[in-house]
DNA sequence: CCCTCCTATATAGATATTCGATATATCGGA
DNA sequence: TCCGATATATCGAATATCTATATAGGAGGG
């Protein structure tokens, strides 16, 4: 399953990248937004994102910069390079294409099930 | 990712018992069934649908019985019980919830993007 | 006749994604 | 003072899927 791999499983990073398409984000701000964004569904845990930021990072799709918070430990920023900008966009049109198939087979069947 | 893990990764799982709710299929069958569906998006592999399929069968969402075929090996067909008619229900649910979130995250972006 | 491809099922090992648990550090409230 | 929230980080475990390989019969080409 080229497409599922890369994508479904890793919808995460499609996810994250597309938060940062609007400005940049610092880690636990990102779990945050995405549970809101997504009405409570995806829960985005810090095990997950933070080796995932990590590699997104190594493959230049992010770049990182430190800032003080007002309180608390510093906070890292990601910013979305070019590079990153373009995955986005790959990945964006991946799912729609998983997401239309899904919805074709899930369609299909059912009742009068034409075949 | 409670939704996720289950239920995109294992998006295999809802695809065939889905196909299943139609009619009995062997193996094979299906792969091609879910490629012509799909419009060529789903590959789905031997590798990947037969130990899928002895896991459903374990779960007693399925059932197999034996049928020779006109030529060549016979075929192992596959039924849907009534617990797997139940757990398809189930798992589209969640796929729909799923796919409605990743929606919303994905459109709430861009370029005016409210929040 | 042999070799390869297509049908058909099956298993083992590898890879990738995500989670749970744990660690560190700072701040505010009970 | 101890706990919870903020904030980042890493490790081991669980799971899904893939690749490669094995078996087996039939059809077609060299």
């Amino acid at each position: 399953m080229d497409l599922d791999r890369s994508l479904v499983s890793g919808s995460m990073a499609l996810l994250v990248l597309k938060l940062l398409e609007e400005r940049d984000l610092y880690g636990y701000e990102m779990m945050e937004t995405l549970r809101a964004r997504s009405d409570d569904t995806f829960h985005l845990k810090a095990g997950t994102l933070y080796p995932l930021l990590h590699g997104l990072e190594e493959k230049g799709l992010v770049t990182a910069y430190e800032r003080e918070a007002a309180a608390g430990k510093p906070r890292r920023y990601y910013h979305l390079t070019d590079q990153g900008r373009c995955a986005l966009t790959e990945k964006e049109a991946s799912w729609q294409r998983y997401a239309r198939a899904m919805h074709r087979v899930l369609k299909g069947g059912a009742c009068c099930a034409g075949a």
